[in-house]
RNA sequence: GGGACUGUAGUUCAACCGGUUAGAGCACCGCCCUGUCACGGCGGAAGUUGCGGGUUCGAAUCCCGUCAGUCCCGCCA
């Protein structure tokens, strides 16, 4: 049927017969001679049809539309010289039509072009609605096989390294904590569920337990949340763990993982080790800990400075136990006006929408003379002025942005205001543009933190992760005491602020795992019954053990320079978790409902 | 659950502050054209302005509701 690719003919192919499958990319009809581009998966090359070659051949090249799939027989010659394309790859040659059959027609008007000269802003609704019109596409098509090379690099290295691939079960149990399952129905025990995996975390320990050793897996992976652009409802993970090794030699590993796949993607050699910040020094200078440290305007905690002074917003967050921080923006009253400082403007705006009442701003002129509004001028001191240029290391012409309240808010203000500063300086590339790759590992992250909400801890990572033994302490009785503020063997792997992956070191002792169960507030009993199975396994010679998990389709997403994880996926979900290809989810028969011992509540009015 | 943006021909967009018959490129149909490659020329067809209601002499435009998509907050160990 076929015996070369459209887009793999060159000049060596001149004068051998050839037979083309594909599809119309678009055609030219010159009344007296027809050129059709013929596409295929490998590229496309141009037909040349000409009447004396047949009329009736000559009759069907003429009605060709595009996206009609055709079969082509005929022969590949060099292409005059004065018809030569530099802008294609193949576009030495051509090949002269003997023969065209219709494979099959198109009918009707297609949703959108899909030929790469028209690629334009199509409606992503309809992109979804007919996403295999959309694979055709160049875009799409190039980011799944960048995706394909970007699982290829993973398994290789992993191979290499000595690690096996085990599939876990998709059909498993409802866990507490974390995300909201998808609850599957059990026809044969009536009356109980199944959950999809939110990840295949228990059974990765398990399968460290059963002396596996080296595991991985591209797991699917479920959570009934809303979506956001880097969120799907299922999603993949290249999920490792690993036994009788260290935190560093778990890093380092990684680190090769990582730069193997850069190196097999994108031909670049990262730089190694990655850096390291702790949690609590990058909540200290960045707000967040996801930083991206492609640039600098780092945060910068002043409180102290500001604890005594009359300005009541700054004294007052201070004394209510929060803090004053603030972002020195070098060039800043140049580049930034006082209407986006003040309210209603562009930067008070995204302080105001991460929750933060307003923004303080101080003007560096000449001298160390300062611009800002009376109530800080008039309440600040020579030296505590002077303190504050030395601290936040304005020059003149910075600008200072300062949050004030509670240390929580004000990190969170501080980090969107410095996000969105940096896009609008030009102090980062767009995405497509994007060819900075600061990678790095946050390390030493809380075992807990505290939900205000539910008046309980609550494990930040998952409550599997190893404490930091010196954190705890050698005692078992005094774990109850120490375990609250230990800090975890858990890190997260960071990409240009984006979580890429996280992991930590697992507990292996079934003794600290109760305690830990305990703390975040699971009574024992209701432990044992949950998590007996982890418990038991734990005390039959369980190894020490650790891992982590890394977001495929977020890795995929950078590497192809995307905004949206959609367009790393061939088939994803809208926000509201719909396929529109499919229109799932989908109503049932009543039949079906019943065998699975299940009576829907659902009315129109919920709806 | 909340906030914002978008929805006009198959498609991408336009249509001023509410005012003639809602326009243009591409696609589609017809005719012409032997070297184009985003071919070119001439002509044509194509619209429930997402849907429903309201205000008005008059609504694509203003208001209310609703549906769909996107971005964000909450949520996502």
């Amino acid at each position: 049927m076929r015996s070369h690719g459209c887009g793999d003919l060159r000049q060596d192919a001149s004068g051998q017969a050839v037979e083309l499958c594909g599809w119309v990319d678009r055609s030219r009809d010159h009344g007296g001679v027809i050129f059709v581009d013929l596409r295929d998966r490998s590229g496309s090359v141009q037909i040349t049809v000409d009447p004396d070659n047949g009329a009736a051949m000559f009759a069907v090249a003429e009605h060709l539309r595009n996206e009609t799939v055709i079969q082509v027989a005929g022969t590949a010659r060099q292409r005059p010289a004065d018809a030569i394309n530099d802008k294609l790859a193949t576009g030495q040659v051509e090949v002269v039509a003997a023969s065209i059959t219709v494979l099959n027609a198109v009918k009707g008007n297609l949703p959108f072009p899909v030929s790469v000269h028209d690629e334009e802003n199509t409606r992503e609704e309809l992109r979804l609605r007919h996403r295999y019109l959309d694979l055709r596409r160049e875009r799409m098509a190039r980011n799944l096989r960048l995706r394909h090379s970007t699982v290829q690099a993973m398994r290789r290295f992993l191979e290499e390294a000595g690690f096996i691939e085990v599939e876990t079960p998709v059909l498993t149990r409802s866990t507490p904590e974390g995300a909201r399952d998808y609850l599957v129905p059990s026809r044969v025990c009536g009356g109980e569920w199944f959950a999809l995996p939110q990840s295949p975390q228990l059974f990765k320990q398990l399968l460290m337990v059963g002396g596996i050793e080296r595991y991985y897996q591209v797991a699917r992976c479920f959570r009934d949340e809303d979506l956001r652009a880097d969120r799907q409802p299922e999603f993949t993970q290249l999920d490792m763990e690993m036994s009788f090794m260290g935190q560093e030699q778990i890093l380092e590993l990684n680190e090769a993982l990582i730069a193997s796949i850069w190196q097999a993607v994108k031909g670049i050699e990262l730089p190694r080790p990655f850096p390291r910040l702790s949690w609590h020094e990058a909540m200290a200078r960045y707000g967040t800990d996801r930083p991206d440290t492609r640039y600098g305007l780092e945060l910068c905690d002043v409180s102290d400075l500001v604890k005594d002074m009359g300005f009541k917003v700054f004294s007052g967050a201070v004394a209510a136990g929060g803090a004053v921080k603030c972002i020195a923006v070098p060039g800043g009253n140049e580049a930034i006006s006082n209407v986006r400082i003040k309210p209603g403007g562009d930067v008070f705006s995204e302080a105001q929408k991460a929750g933060a009442g307003g923004l303080a701003f101080i003007r560096v002129r000449e001298g160390g003379e300062i611009d800002t509004i009376g109530a800080i001028k008039d309440n600040l001191s020579d030296d505590k002025k002077a303190e504050l240029l030395t601290r936040s290391g304005a020059t003149p012409g910075t600008l200072l942005l300062f949050g004030a309240g509670d240390t929580a808010t004000v990190n969170k203000a501080l980090d969107r205001v410095r996000q969105f500063l940096a896009r609008e300086l030009g102090l980062v590339q767009s995405e497509r543009q994007n060819d900075q790759w600061n990678f790095l590992w946050v390390v030493d992250f809380p075992m807990f933190e505290f939900n205000a909400g539910e008046n309980r801890l609550e494990a930040l990572h998952h409550p599997f992760c190893a404490p930091n033994a010196a954190d705890l302490g050698a005692d078992p009785a005094a774990w109850a005491e120490t375990l609250p503020t230990a800090r975890a063997q858990a890190y997260d792997l960071v990409l240009n602020g984006l979580e890429l992956g996280g992991g930590s070191l697992r507990i292996h002792d079934s003794a600290l795992q109760r305690q830990v169960l305990q703390t975040i507030g699971l009574p024992l009993e209701e432990a044992e019954r949950q998590f007996g199975f982890l418990m038991e396994a734990l005390d039959m010679g369980a190894p020490p053990h650790g891992g982590l998990a890394y977001g495929v389709d977020r890795i995929v997403m950078l590497l192809a320079g995307e905004e949206s994880i959609r367009d790393t996926i061939a088939f994803p979900k809208t926000q509201q978790a719909r396929c529109l290809m499919t229109q799932a989810p989908a109503g049932v028969a009543d039949k079906q409902l019943e065998e699975l011992h299940v009576a829907s509540t659902w009315t129109e009015e919920e709806g």
